[in-house]
DNA sequence: AGATAAGCGAAGTGGCGACTTCGGATCCTA
DNA sequence: TAGGATCCGAAGTCGCCACTTCGCTTATCT
């Protein structure tokens, strides 16, 4: 692969995930293409159909995700640990979302994704378990509320730009109800 | 106006909740006309622009939302209330969600959408506030999160087709962490 | 029953956005 | 540094979908 291919394909890449996190994943290949400096021919070279260029800033998002909980998972404090994948994931979630969303209306479940999302799905797991281990979570909530929860979470933040006090404050809320009965 | 308009659009606005429920607020127009049983034309004579409809459909199911909160603000138990007002808008809000979703990514904000929203607000609010007078609901707990926290959770269920027992499960978690302090 | 106005749907129209084509520019190799 | 392969973008093509037009149908009123 050329040096110049390589590079396009990362400017592509970064624009994607600067447009689609502003103006949601209904903005045009040809907006992305214009933000990267490029013609919409280069981005479809790259990407050959527009549901795995979004496909693609998915896996990147997702992965950056199991990158963060797996060094959670190692952290000292198990608690704060979970406390802060939460956050972390609802702060830095709120394109990942909307992608998402695309990706479900179209019928089609893009293996890369799937493979993806499960992967996070395991290092949530991970980190989650031991907060349970130690007594600071649950013990009777699984990686699929929480999941399903966090995922929650995100697309409300997503949909509605809302003051960071609110969101904040409903993570607290939901941490709390995560917590091991005191 | 005649009968049969008004029987024309009851039967579109039935057809248009089914629609974006099951497709998604991308629907197209033809596609909840068919299922009307009407033309396309007739469609656009009840609702001259597509957001027009979608925002009909959105103002119906927050009026529901809001007869059922008030009915609640007025039960004996305002804990058990809050947990109902949340279970029912979680499970019967997901066509809701993916239709605001719609009107938030055009840049205009229908009045009628925002004055039904404001409606649903206070009536939560009502319902709220009981709980917390009765001391059943932690009181740092504003509105705005837990209109957050419903939001969430209804467009995580809408989103993704889960087993109930999960998002039954993630509901429980929130309504523990909503719960005053033990 | 007949007039009339309101309502209806089949058949358009226009524009937008996903995807392609092709002549020219650019990079790597020998 | 010359040649060939690779890659690029401007200018398309094509289909889909929101929205309109217009001649016909149907309810309602007298």
């Amino acid at each position: 692969m050329r040096v110049d291919a390589r590079l396009n394909r990362e400017r592509i890449l970064a624009a994607a995930e600067e447009v689609f996190g502003e103006l949601g994943a209904q903005a045009s290949t040809e907006e992305v293409a214009r933000r990267a400096g490029v013609g919409v021919a280069t981005v479809f070279r790259h990407f050959p159909t527009k549901t795995d260029l979004v496909e693609a800033t998915l896996v990147r998002h997702f992965d950056d995700l199991v990158t963060h909980a797996r060094m959670l998972a190692a952290a000292p404090a198990p608690g704060p640990a979970l406390g802060d994948l939460v956050t972390a994931m609802v702060e830095r979630g709120a394109t990942k979302v909307t992608l998402a969303n695309l990706l479900g209306a179209a019928d089609q479940v893009p293996s890369g994704a799937a493979d993806a999302a499960r992967r996070l799905r395991d290092a949530v797991d991970a980190v989650l378990r031991r907060a349970q281990d130690a007594g600071v979570a649950r013990p009777d909530v699984s990686v699929d509320e929480l999941y399903f929860l966090v995922r929650g979470l995100t697309q409300a933040a997503a949909a509605m730009p809302v003051p960071t006090a609110v969101s904040r404050g409903a993570v607290r809320v939901v941490l709390d109800g995560l917590a091991a009965h005191r």
